[in-house]
RNA sequence: GCCGGCAUAGCUCAGCUGGUAGAGCAGCUGAUUUGUAAUCAGCAGGUCGUCGGUUCGAACCCGACUGCCGGCUCCA
């Protein structure tokens, strides 16, 4: 492995880690001949990246269990073995690293690994059994420690994670100390899957991707969109109070907007094909104008056409620009739930976590160098309190700096530093955890990106506050300071939400789809008992629909049980139950979802209540 | 985009070794008028993802495509 900043294996780590060896051996007891590359324990398991011309399927699994069971009921003990270089190369050229003895070939991948070790670096080896493998460990004591194990899946994966190195597949597997806690485990994940927003989104008609329309483009559903609207509403409100003023802007924009800002063509191959007007096609066509040739005139700018917008904020920045601006003016807050477009990878996308029609909580401040910190840390504020809004804690920030030695950026090493010194004193200032990543920033600034976990685990970023020095000087902005001179701002980006595809996306798992009230599709079911009682409830849903709850009556001919039932399926939060008692003293029975049967209260008060949670958009 | 897996009614799934499809729920109709998670009965619903091939015959075997799922890669 190179992975270098080598954190101290936790106990579990070390026992996956292990079994991820026992992996191995089990595998090269069936197919000797397999080369293997990496084996490390990752968050939920481990996984042994492998080559082997045999496909392993999931069918496979059973057997090489099966083996696997073998080397655990043998309780080989795990050997460290110290060598010198020169040793560890000699076992690798002929084949005996990661294999139960000397082979016809090399350890290809090991040897490569071993090339790879720093020249002051110690190598071991481990053995259990008669296999051996060039490993820094730890390990557990013996194979019999391993208690439970279980292999999940195969995928495949580059060597190196390096896309033009040889294609492995990929055993993952996961163990734990006991066989309980693996059932504990599976159970747990069988749980988590009823969560997924997939599965929620359609059993709850929130939205539906329809192939017809295309993959990764969302359709929000009456009820979904409910939701969205208030997230829409609650988010508008909170810029209003922090000064932004909303615009509005078009989907699509020239390709010379988005050459100016760089968009094009440095992501080209994230967007969708530009669009060229009828009559220069037409011409080009007359000329017999290959595909090739009409990429290649986009491209060089001899051709302009439209870009499907995979960015708003060049259309800010116009906006910015397009009247004059004093020192007095600024910052200059302007917002846009903007829907961009992005060509995603067909093999990345999945429910509204990734999607190629994404609609943006954008937002766009234009300041002075001096603003800048106090800008930062206002929208990091908004940022945090949004998300505590919703109960969503569980995250973590994430400052993106540059890799120092790449040259994908724009922008001069000092602004950068200045960027990267003023979203870390905001972060301070705010007062969250954050890491600092290498290699996460945006080409054109440094950022700090909200990032949550789905229900398998899977990370995702949502909200961003991003620094950009660079669109400024691309498009010339300024503004006439105090001293009446001409000056650059600088530029944030932030998204509290992200998108609200995947901010959605990712609440529906939060809320396992039961809703808060303020943000429920349905807000009330009034279910009369019998429809003796159904005038009344109408009377009840009116009234709350007057005062803006989402309210409907239950007028089948059900059972009141089988009302009950369907509304806690529809994870609707508030039943009202009518019956000839509520009715003569204009009362309604309670019932929530979360709590059950709450008793009865007069209607007003139930209004009152209903009104208040939803004012102060209460958590359950 | 790459590797692997999957695709049967709106949903969840059954369909033995090839003999042109079944259930539950949902839906519709009728009956029932009910007190905190399923009232009963009847009806209707599918060119088995699409296209091609093998075969006397394909949901089932083979191929291509599309989509979905899990990884990888990428992610302004």
């Amino acid at each position: 492995m190179s992975d270098k900043n080598t954190a101290p294996m936790t106990d579990l780590e070390r026992l996956r880690h292990s079994t991820a060896h026992v992996l191995a051996t089990g595998i090269l007891r069936i197919w000797p001949e397999a080369q293997f590359a990496a084996g490390p324990p990752v968050e939920n398991g481990f996984y042994y990246d492998l080559e082997l011309d045999h496909r392993i399927s999931p069918e496979d699994f059973d057997r090489i269990e099966a083996e696997m069971r073998k080397v655990i009921q043998e309780n080989q003990p795990f050997e460290r073995m110290p060598v010198d270089r020169k040793r560890a190369l000699d076992l690798a050229k002929e084949g005996s690293l990661a294999a139960l003895g000397p082979r016809s070939v090399p350890s290809k991948f090991k040897l490569d690994i071993l090339q790879r070790i720093p020249d002051d670096e110690e190598i071991t080896l481990y053995r259990n059994g008669n296999f051996t493998d060039l490993c820094a460990g730890p390990h557990v004591a013996t194979t019999g420690e391993i208690g439970g194990f279980k292999l999940t899946n195969v995928a495949s994966a580059y060597y190196q994670g390096d896309e033009s190195q040889p294609q492995l597949q990929r055993v993952y597997g996961t163990a734990f100390k006991t066989e309980q806690e693996l059932n504990e485990y599976f159970a747990r994940l069988e749980e988590a899957k009823k969560r997924d927003h997939r599965k929620l989104g359609r059993e709850l008609g929130l939205f539906h991707i329809d192939e017809d329309v295309g993959p990764g483009l969302a359709l929000w559903k009456p009820k979904g969109a409910v939701i969205r609207r208030e997230l829409q509403n609650f988010i508008s409100e909170e810029l209003r109070k922090q000064g932004y003023t909303e615009v509005f802007t078009p989907h699509i924009g020239k390709l010379n907007l988005y050459r100016t800002s760089g968009h094009y063509p440095y992501y080209q191959d994230s967007q969708f094909p530009p669009l060229v007007e009828p009559e220069v096609l037409r011409h080009l066509a007359d000329e017999g104008c290959s595909c090739a040739t009409l990429a290649n005139m986009l491209k060089d700018g001899s051709v302009d056409g439209y870009l499907l917008k995979p960015m708003n904020c060049p259309m800010h920045i116009k906006i910015y620009a397009s009247s004059p601006h004093s020192y007095r003016d600024l910052p200059v807050r302007l917002a846009e739930f903007g829907t961009v477009y992005r060509w995603e990878q067909s093999g990345e996308l999945g429910g509204l976590t990734r999607v190629r029609g994404l609609t943006q909580d954008d937002g766009h401040i234009f300041c002075t160098d001096e603003q800048l910190q106090e800008e930062l840390f206002r929208t990091l504020d908004v940022g945090i309190r949004v998300l505590s809004t919703l109960g969503l804690t569980d995250f973590r920030a994430r400052l993106g700096l540059r890799d120092p030695d790449s040259s994908k950026y724009v922008g001069a090493p000092e602004q950068w530093d200045k960027a990267e010194q003023a979203l870390r004193q905001a972060a301070k200032k705010v007062n969250i955890n954050w890491s600092e990543e290498q290699g996460e920033a945006a080409f054109y600034g440094p950022k700090i990106d909200f990032v949550v976990k789905d229900v398998i685990g899977r990370e995702w970023q949502l909200g961003t506050v991003q620094v950009d020095y660079n669109l400024p000087q691309r498009f010339d902005l300024h503004y006439i300071s105090s001293d009446n001179s001409p000056k650059r701002p600088v530029m944030i980006h932030r998204a509290p939400f992200g998108s609200l595809e995947r901010f959605c996306g990712v609440l529906i798992e939060h809320f396992a789809g039961s809703f808060p009230l303020w943000l429920a599709p349905e807000q009330v079911r009034v279910l009369p008992i019998s429809d003796k009682h159904l005038e009344y409830a109408r009377k009840i849903e009116h009234m709350l629909s007057e005062i803006g709850v989402r309210a409907t009556v239950s007028d089948s001919s059900d059972k009141i049980g089988a009302k009950i039932r369907l509304a806690q399926l529809d994870k609707v939060p508030y039943m009202l139950v009518l019956g000839a008692r509520e009715e003569q003293a204009a009362n309604v029975a309670v019932r929530s979802r979360s709590r059950g049967d709450e008793g009865v209260v007069s209607a007003l008060q139930f209004v009152e209540r209903v009104q208040r949670e939803i004012k102060e958009k209460k958590l359950e």
